[in-house]
DNA sequence: TATTCCATCCCCATTTCTTGGTATGTTTTG
DNA sequence: CAAAACATACCAAGAAATGGGGATGGAATA
């Protein structure tokens, strides 16, 4: 085996130990990948949990970040006085962990959540709890898709054990996958035939996305201002609906046009 | 992952390979993780895609507008041509991947984009265009932080090869860590300077995403059609943002109002 | 306590959008 | 090939949105 592009490999134990990690990791890829219900997520979640050194995992995935009758989905084997008390009292909404995900784009350590955001007294009581209740250190995976959903899946460890270090790599991509699955169990968006729009009426919609008036679009598109209102008449009847504000969430949700092709654009003008 | 699980100890290539990709794992991940400039990211990545069994990548980090210096970041190593083409015409608007980044929460490949948006003829087009450049399949990690920034990472394979199927994994977590760079250089957006809007902003904006006319708004929430209208001037002016669809976008990109909030309402009316 | 922000209401001039038509030539597709 | 879809262009009436002024009372906050 030897020198593999210039790092040394190590010794015996340190293969094996590399080869189960990523045997781990395969096995747990491919079980938590076909979990297709809730209790088989949790059984999935349960068992990476175990595997990879942890003792609790919480995956929480909201199609309405901060309204009531959102689709979304809780999954958890938290110790019973901790379950009570964070649904009891609604910490959910305080929860700093939860706010930290909120600013970081891939997987963070609890104990390094003050690089993300400021602990508040009532933070660092509520950890303390937390403690008290079995909930030590954690690593928490977040995922975002705006205008969709948020989504987190966390890994955590008693109050007197540290983190498994070597496993969160493994932990982000199990994590990710968790929530992927969380996003097909339910949102269960099939993939129906959606009104499709043709090319020039998709560009319109996009500019005007961008905030252009039809003359605008007109010149930009080298047509005809009433060519351009034509374009922007049939999509919405594509859509049946009667605003350009609609035709835009509704190009948008289909995936037509997107934040990036909004925003890039503003941002190089 | 299915071709992963498959390998599994006992088979002495099988061992090696997996030794090799753990250790390139770890070797990529502190080399993308240390990079502090455009320039060194661009190296790291340069390193990892070759190392990985890419041909070329492609890092794009676009922060909210309103964000003062360096809003977006672009680094790639992609062939002059696709390069030229993709500047020149601003196919950036039309990119097909780019919009399928804002409907997955994880890494996707490009031959299953279809399964995430719907392609027109224009995007197929655009795609073999690209084949005809050096730019063939790809995957492509996407990330999102709801109000601050989307970003993407992308690994790209030449016409005639097929991806690494066995590095996706390893693609994903170096893509998600070179994101996180990204944005460390680029620097981390001030939540203040974020337009926050008044709950009965919000409401209206709400509302006329939903399709409602100002007047008709004005019955909903019970107040006078004048004084919608004014909030949502002013939620315009907060914005600096001159029309009803960048407001909704803008108020949507902000985490302040959803798909859900739009489009359940509908289903459930 | 003073100031700022919020929610509410009003007016007006101008621009833009929506809706209803019609029309021609090209491209795609069954 | 024929039918369908697309891109282009035009007209006209009425509805809606935008941008510019104001004004009041209350709540929060510094």
């Amino acid at each position: 085996m030897g020198d593999l592009h210039g790092q040394r490999v190590g010794n015996a134990p340190a293969i094996e130990r590399s080869v189960m990690r990523l045997v781990l990791a395969d096995d747990l890829i491919s079980v938590v990948t076909s979990a297709n219900s809730e209790s088989d997520l949790s059984a999935a979640l349960h068992t990476a949990t175990s595997r990879l050194g942890f003792d609790h995992f919480a995956l929480s995935y909201d199609c309405r970040p901060g309204s009531r009758d959102g689709t979304s989905l809780l999954v958890h084997d938290y110790p019973d006085a901790w379950a009570k008390l964070y649904v009891g009292f609604d910490l959910g909404g305080n929860d700093p962990v939860r706010r930290a995900c909120g600013k970081s784009m891939s997987g963070f350590e609890w104990r390094h959540i003050e690089n993300l955001i400021p602990l508040t007294r009532g933070d660092r009581r509520m950890l303390k709890v937390g403690r008290e209740s079995g909930i030590g250190d954690g690593y928490t995976v977040p995922r975002h898709l705006p205008g969709e959903a948020n989504g987190s899946c966390s890994f955590v460890v008693r109050p007197d054990a540290t983190l498994p270090r070597s496993m969160l790599h493994i932990a982000e991509i199990v994590g990710a996958i968790a929530l992927a699955s969380a996003r097909k169990i339910v949102g269960a968006v099939a993939p129906k035939s959606r009104p499709v729009l043709s090319e020039r009426q998709r560009e319109c919609v996009l500019w005007s996305a961008r905030g252009k008036t039809a003359a605008e679009i007109a010149v930009i598109l080298a047509i005809s201002e009433e060519t351009v209102i034509q374009h922007l008449k049939l999509a919405r009847e594509r859509y049946d609906v009667h605003s350009r504000q609609s035709l835009v969430l509704c190009a948008m949700f289909d995936g037509l046009i997107s934040f990036a092709d909004v925003f890039h654009w503003w941002a190089g003008t």
